[in-house]
DNA sequence: GATTTCTAATTGTCTGGCATTTGATTGGCA
DNA sequence: TGCCAATCAAATGCCAGACAATTAGAAATC
């Protein structure tokens, strides 16, 4: 772990890279303790500040944890699903919207995504699993509804199909799409009739996957995600006509 | 934009949070500078360094930059699919060696979302993609290749595929799942048999998507992945019966 | 008018110190 | 001997102040 000392800017970020380079090619294993703050700047022949600005930005990744006392000092950290998620989410929804992407990529991406879920959902899926979706129908079926909680409910029900393929990895990679279109579906707004219309979809999906129908479940898919298109493209249609 | 000074700890989370927050909802706008690191510490009523902690959190995730000089500071920065790719795939590959994923797991979800660009890439594809994957093709043909070069070629071939998709997103996406395997596809020995039959599939995917025809190119690549399956099934296999 | 120099603002880093937390040690007491 | 409380030591969390390096703009000079 060497950091370069001719250039004397950004040594928090040399230091931060040498040490996720030891985690990420295995010289650093999980749980291990680093050396103290005190240790790590006798080594690289730094101040501690500059250390712990370096810790800081692993902690950021949850590359590391860091744990007060006598025992206490950074350990490298087991990067789970459940940690890496909400960051994955926070950067997909970034990308959206500083990117200018429009609805209809994120969406297009988003469909395809979960269509390449749907084979292994139909085999897998647990009785939990379209419980938790009829549940979500359910919910989106109540009128008093506000849209931005029919959204909350359409990411709930397309996690669980998701999560019912059963393969983490898909799962924490689905995340980021399905979580990420929240804020672009929220300018959205759903009257009574579209949001039967999804409804129904909803339904067709979750009768599909019930079946072990994975033809069917992507069929249905490809329709909701139609439906989704037009019905942003009137909104957006409407909203250019009247602007403010 | 507040913390909880009751809470002591964590002073440079809290922050770091605080500012990510409006990043994310809007409060602070692309491009736009931040207080200086003196006025965000009266702001906070906290020492620069620990502000400083709080923005080198930012500067980890890629939210900010900062700029030294009269005229400098931290600026919310314009999170670009090419910034956010590295680490995604950072993040993913860390996912797999930690968390004991199983090479099947890895390899269904890789090629679920693959086989999800394949009708899009099928329609769009420009002669680029396909001349790039006819070249990493070639490469792969070639006596000398060490395995870790193969892979790497793989890879090449299989990012090509998704580009071909034109959907930033899905690209985004999937460069976490296709890359992140590639140290699971390292532990593979590649025979010149083996080499053989994968350089086949590929040139009927690539054959596939020439002539638009995205049933081929699925089923072409669920052949792929059946070949890989039972590549590494055999591969580990053979490495359990004699340890060492 | 163009070039050079100066200046002010800002980040990057260092030194030194104190507060807080927490496990380990040690001493006292039953 | 066994248990419990007080103490201690190590480590992180935080702070104050200072200096160095960089950079854009202003001022001075040719």
């Amino acid at each position: 772990m060497k950091i370069d000392p001719e250039n004397p800017a950004d040594l928090s970020a040399q230091i931060a890279a040498a040490i996720r380079d030891a985690i990420v090619d295995g010289t650093l294993i999980v749980d291990e303790r680093l050396p103290s703050e005190a240790e790590l700047a006798e080594q690289f022949a730094v101040s501690r500040p500059t250390v712990r600005e370096a810790l800081k930005r692993l902690a950021a990744q949850s590359l590391i944890r860091t744990q007060r006392g006598a025992t206490g000092g950074a350990f490298v950290n087991r990067l789970s699903f459940e940690a890496a998620q909400p960051q994955q989410i926070t950067t997909s929804t970034l990308l959206l919207s500083m990117n200018a992407v429009s609805f209809e990529t994120a969406c297009e991406a988003r469909y395809a995504l979960e269509r390449a879920c749907a084979p292994l959902s139909a085999e897998r899926r647990t009785a939990d699993h379209l419980a938790t979706m009829r549940a979500e129908i359910h919910r989106q079926g109540h009128p008093g509804l506000t849209d931005e909680a029919f959204c909350a409910s359409d990411v709930a029900f397309h996690r669980a199909l998701v999560d019912g393929a059963g393969n983490p990895v898909l799962s924490y990679q689905l995340a980021g799409a399905v979580e990420a279109m929240q804020p672009l579906m929220n300018m959205i707004t759903f009257t009574a009739r579209s949001r039967g219309k999804i409804i129904e979809l909803h339904t067709s999906i979750t009768d599909a996957l019930e079946r072990q129908n994975a033809a069917a479940t992507q069929s249905a898919l490809t329709a909701l995600e139609t439906e989704t298109q037009s019905l942003a493209q009137s909104v957006f249609a409407e909203r250019a006509k009247k602007p403010g």
